[in-house]
DNA sequence: AATGAATGAGAATTCATTCAT
DNA sequence: CATGAATGAATTCTCATTCAT
């Protein structure tokens, strides 16, 4: 993908997992463009010169920490859709899950939603079809669970973009919503919404809101 | 706020318009940063000297076009609810129109949400004030509508602030969402997901769905 | 052809003459590549980021230098030549002023002959193109001697090309000619080689090694 | 002259010769400063890190690239000389052989002659010198033909100096001479030219363009 | 007030050379 | 000896801002 003159593609992995660490630290704080390539070697402890061993150029770092990025949510959100065979617990967990994870990483999160459009057009059109993939993997568990008779939806695949975006809330709007509210509130709140939304009779209080991971 | 060395403050305001208009017009494309101050002198068609007699610095232009662009969402929002006495009208026709005017100005709204950040410390803390307001104004809607009986809402500040958050679907996510649906399917269902959370027993669809500005 | 921020057209020629001028003194001695942008700035008194008002690239400058170099060759040509209406000793007046042109600018001339080799294709070929045009010239006053019946010659061409080559033999051997000869050894051997090749009975003593600019 | 660590002198001849042919194959496609080590070293087959066992530093191998190109074309010289006895036949057999080496390795000449000027002046002095004597080879290939009463010239050094400066003709005129010449003749004309200059009765055709190594 | 040329600090990137393995 | 990753000085070029006209 991006052409570098390291040739042992182990240490290639390793370095530019370095340099992703070190870049989301040093770019979190004052944009892409705002932050030099001087002070991402220095976040990432890794030579100026020797960062270029690893990328060609600078973009290809705003486009490996959205790779980066993106795969841990996507990541998270497999993972916990694992945990249940119920399509509704399997949904409503996965949406808890991930909501939480984007909470966490509340900086990174809004750096890679503000900064996706500085990508160039081959990128970009790589980091759109990684979201795409996130978003029909949604869909995919609205439809499940309509198949399974729990779920009504006219829609499907909008309702399934409004739960991706509905992630991004706590990242860009945080400022305002945590001042009255926790993050609790804030995911039960978009839980209850698209809950009734999908015509499931009673999110049981224990099943919504109950402990992560429950096991199966 | 901006200091400025020019007395006149009409033709302060004149010039800063036509400022805006054409930095709109060349930031919208690369993004701010990579927006040089020639090119927005060039589209604003003032010249390079002189638009320092009207700002101090670069991002001043920032500032403004964020100014510019949330007053226009906000008056779009007080206008529409100016239409209607009855809150339930007042509030889903107020949320079509600002969502219909964040669609037209998709680009504008894209490049404004993603370049928040890059205001200084100052500045940002004067635009989110604004925002707040927004928020409250359409929280005011929901509690109006909860005085008159109409709305059930057990948190109206995050269901406001749902509300807000959700005008930035088509700009940040069209790229996927207008593949398969028309804006008016996106809104439609945003209203239908906020209707049920608000306990709305009927939104009726010549209601919900019918011609805009119906008048009172 | 060299695209720039500056508008007035007077002050472009000016300044970068004035860019040629202190970029040849500063490139004469370690050559084009290893002669940064700094080093020209300062011989040519402009400010660093000036010159990228008047050129867009810093292989501008070498474009610029031959254009400019050959200009001053290809002009002593035309004028000498018109010094005289005899075709030999209209030829070989305008051989001999040349040489010592390229005599006199013997680092300049070694600097643009060695350096044509690093200029882009674009611009390689507009200076061939006039390289071109000067060696017709020459081939033009072989023709004219031909056509008067006083110069005999199976190629005027190749000849052409040859007394054109022969400018370059100060600046590029001298510093083996002139160990034992002087500058005019030089010119006169090649006019006698030249003028042996023509055919011409007598090229006079007086004629040939007479005093410069002698008038019609 | 080139200080190495290594100490087996075959070991060192046998690299450097490898790493000559692989850039003079880099660096004729691009100059000797536009073109990288790395890629010398991918040219050459050598690794980069080895080749600093061979050479001091990158300037050594410009000077290397002079020693063996001039050395080929001395070479040339010298046997095309050995082949007659005849001074009239041996200077211009020897003036045709090496003319038609030059042209057939036009690229690389034209490197070595605009690339002279970048040897700093250690090495500078080192490749002039063998100059040098390539020049005073062909003088005495003159001075035997005057010895022997076949020449009649004035000044052999200047002679020599304008034989050894036609071998450039191609490299540095090639684009311009072979649009409507053969190299031969190029070669023929240059061979006249001299043989007129010589006082040379009857440079006959059988010799003078005959094929070559016609044996003594 | 308007203009647009001048400025130089700072940016990304390259590359000869070194050095640990 | 061979390898190739590491280094950071040096390069070209950009651009917000200033300032003379």
């Amino acid at each position: 993908m991006i052409n570098v003159t390291i040739k042992n593609g182990e240490r290639i992995r390793r370095k530019q997992d370095q340099l992703c660490r070190g870049a989301m630290k040093a770019c979190v704080k004052k944009g892409f463009h705002a932050t030099s390539m001087r002070e991402i070697a220095d976040a990432a402890e890794i030579s100026l010169g020797s960062i270029y061993n690893y990328i060609e150029k600078k973009e290809d770092i705003l486009f490996l920490l959205h790779k980066d990025f993106l795969g841990r949510i996507y990541r998270r959100l497999d993972e916990s859709a694992e945990n249940f065979d119920d399509p509704t617990r399997q949904l409503f967990n996965a949406i808890r899950e991930v909501f939480r994870l984007t909470s966490e990483l509340r900086d990174q999160a809004l750096f890679i939603y503000t900064e996706t459009k500085s990508l160039s057009k081959e990128y970009l059109q790589e980091i759109l079809k990684n979201e795409s993939e996130f978003v029909s993997k949604i869909e995919t568990l609205i439809t499940n669970g309509m198949d399974a008779g729990v779920f009504k939806c006219k829609n499907p695949s909008i309702l399934a973009n409004f739960i991706a975006f509905s992630f991004a809330i706590i990242p860009l709007r945080g400022w305002n919503l945590l001042v009255k509210n926790t993050e609790d509130d804030v995911v039960n709140e978009w839980i209850d919404l698209f809950s009734l939304r999908l015509n499931v009779e009673s999110v049981s209080d224990d099943l919504n809101r109950g402990p992560n991971r429950m096991g199966k």
